[in-house]
DNA sequence: TCAATAAAAGACAATGTGTCCAATTGCTCA
DNA sequence: TGAGCAATTGGACACATTGTCTTTTATTGA
């Protein structure tokens, strides 16, 4: 089905204010920025805003949603453990600004905890499929998982921070290096 | 020298404000405590709150300052790699109120930071004083830190936001039993 | 008791929020 | 093309919060 032209209208206003939502962070973070920035920025009716979104958390959010669905898109099934690893880094590189307003600039708790929400599943998902059914690993699953996506975020943050002064395959290797010894002796086969 | 009235005075209305924060922090998390909710808990005039803090965030830093001179007192300094751990996880719960104010309900960026900065800061030093002079590492000693910091952050909140399910002792196994193994494959003896 | 200091009370201008409505624009389809 | 509808606008609204001041009220040490 052909979209509308309201459709076209609404997308194109929605997408104004989350490009002004992101311009706007990176330039002083996301607790600094008030809705009325963001419609003077997006030359957008005050009103349209709050017909469109909750608040600037949900905008924040909208942007996320599109964000998780380009990653699971361009996500190519790597195998072997840890796959998420070098695709994340690549997809990061390839939206630095992005990833920048996002993870470093402080989208604050509210960013964070939505990328480790996202990250943990993934990483849940992967350990939970290779562990030996009725084993019991010296460390529960869910500190594993806690223990590889926060130090996966942190190198990100890390890169991020320092505008990408490796390859992402570089920092794939960095992350196993840190990583993988302790999977290893934990019971996750090499 | 003995305290004047006044100092008791001034000493006494800080303290007040301060457990109000960290009441109130406990009850709805730091971005979304006010100074109006802080001084009515406190039974404080409004005036009173900014002739001692400048905002918000310097009264929850002054609290950061109690916080780590309390830590370095009763830090006994324990032998071994990773000494920091078992101390860490003790204070925190014989301190789990404040910490649990500071770290999991979310003194937002603000506190993480601080904390990341002062464990940041042992792990570096410990790391770095059993580094093989001369040698360089397979990955560099500043994301090794980061690697170390940030799991024990996120094993330190899983287990106050848990209610703190095991022992000092036991969050210290696991701590080590996730990062050892990875240490002592990038070449911290064992 | 008195002078000094701390705290309280409350007014103030700014700024931001979220809601509402009336008027306007722009698009589609008949 | 033009009627009708949906999206957008602009602005007013009530409300909350901030930070600054000034004036009054206590507390306390000398």
């Amino acid at each position: 089905m052909a979209p509308k032209a309201e459709d076209r209208r609404v997308k194109r206003t929605r997408k104004l204010l989350r490009d002004a939502l992101l311009d706007l962070m990176l330039e002083k973070g996301y607790e600094a920025v008030t809705v009325q920035t963001i419609v003077d920025r997006a030359n957008v009716g005050r009103s349209t805003f709050y017909a469109h979104f909750l608040d600037k958390r949900d905008l924040l959010e909208s942007g996320h949603e599109q964000l998780r669905s380009a990653l699971s898109r361009e996500q190519p099934a790597a195998p072997g453990l840890l796959a998420f690893s070098l695709p994340m880094f690549r997809h990061a590189q390839a939206n630095h600004r992005l990833y920048r307003s996002l993870v470093v600039k402080g989208g604050g708790a509210a960013v964070t905890e939505m990328a480790q929400r996202t990250i943990a599943d993934l990483v849940q998902g992967e350990l939970a499929a290779l562990l030996p059914p009725g084993a019991t690993p010296p460390v529960p699953l869910e500190l594993v998982v806690l223990h590889v996506v926060s130090s996966f975020l942190a190198l990100l943050q890390w890169w991020l921070d320092h505008n990408m002064p490796h390859q992402p395959e570089e920092m794939d290797r960095l992350f196993r290096a840190l990583v993988m010894p302790s999977l290893t002796a934990l019971g996750w086969a090499p």
